[in-house]
DNA sequence: ATTGCTGCAAAACGTTTGCACCTAT
DNA sequence: ATAGGTGCAAACGTTTTGCAGCAAT
């Protein structure tokens, strides 16, 4: 068990619901715990049985959306149309997205966390939820760690 | 010919590159004028097909790729996996998707309008684009169109 | 005459589903 | 005992690709 406290608040959420609580569940969530950025449910299932355990596709797509409900991770989406998962310890935060090199920066900005309750204050809605994705290039192109890959790929 | 500037605009843009001036492609040009609304490209494809047009899938998602480039049209994603585009005649807006009933309402603030090239600035990018999703849940739930729907498909 | 584009069908891809067995309650 | 979960494989829907023929340059 890598993070009590996580498996504590997934337990707690499962308890609530009329969700059962199994050790695959709870497998599937420390993986999540030790994956460092952003992941696809496959990417997730094919770590998981490379390192040999014992879960089917169906719970890892099924856990991730109980992990989700209950705010321990999050979905993201980049433009790909495939769903991402990223832990959600970290504080809310926003994306860049690098049009040359595919490099996915993550910042905060104070300016717009206001913003989604605002408008949906004006539009008659209740803010849940919100993604900011901003698309971009990046200029000091030597900087960029994925450079030689990409320039492997360009066609002069 | 529905619309005899954006046929203009795609004409400049096919031969600046080196892209053949077919007529398909005008017709797929034609077709998403005429949509209303966000719509993915097996939409339109199927739309174009039952009008009986003569268009194979690899030409409408080969198309509206180029239309995307010559900012014809915009690339949208709300969250389901499928690529949904729309006209880009209309100002820049953004979208709140509604959880409870799927309504998408677009909106307009100038207040995130600089804000994506000051991000960029700061952090050494060039914006292109971004986009804004607001995911939120509808409190005037009797105003709602899809109101009878959803109430349809709850289990109490 | 080239070279890119088209239509078609099949493949690829991420994701969901159906089913028989299993297990937490 | 019984609902709900699991693993597996097959199905699904969207998107991409391979290829032979066609058409714009």
């Amino acid at each position: 068990m890598k993070n009590h406290q996580a498996a504590e608040i997934l337990r707690e959420f499962l308890k609530r619901g009329k969700n059962r609580i199994t050790p695959e569940r709870f497998d599937v969530l420390d993986a999540v715990l030790e994956y460092k950025g952003h992941f696809g449910a496959d990417d997730l299932y094919i770590l998981m049985k490379n390192q040999n355990f014992q879960v089917s596709r169906a719970t890892v797509y099924n856990t991730l959306e109980l992990l989700v409900q209950c705010d321990l991770i999050r979905k993201r989406n980049f433009g790909d149309n495939i769903t991402k998962y990223e832990n959600n310890f970290k504080k809310q935060h926003d994306h860049l997205i690098c049009l040359d090199c595919g490099r996915i920066v993550e910042f905060n900005s104070s300016k717009i966390k206001e913003f989604p309750s605002q408008i949906c204050q004006e539009l008659g809605f209740e803010a849940e939820n919100y993604s900011l994705n901003i698309y971009a290039k990046c200029k000091n192109i030597k900087g960029c760690k994925y450079y030689m890959q990409r320039k492997k790929n360009l066609t002069p």
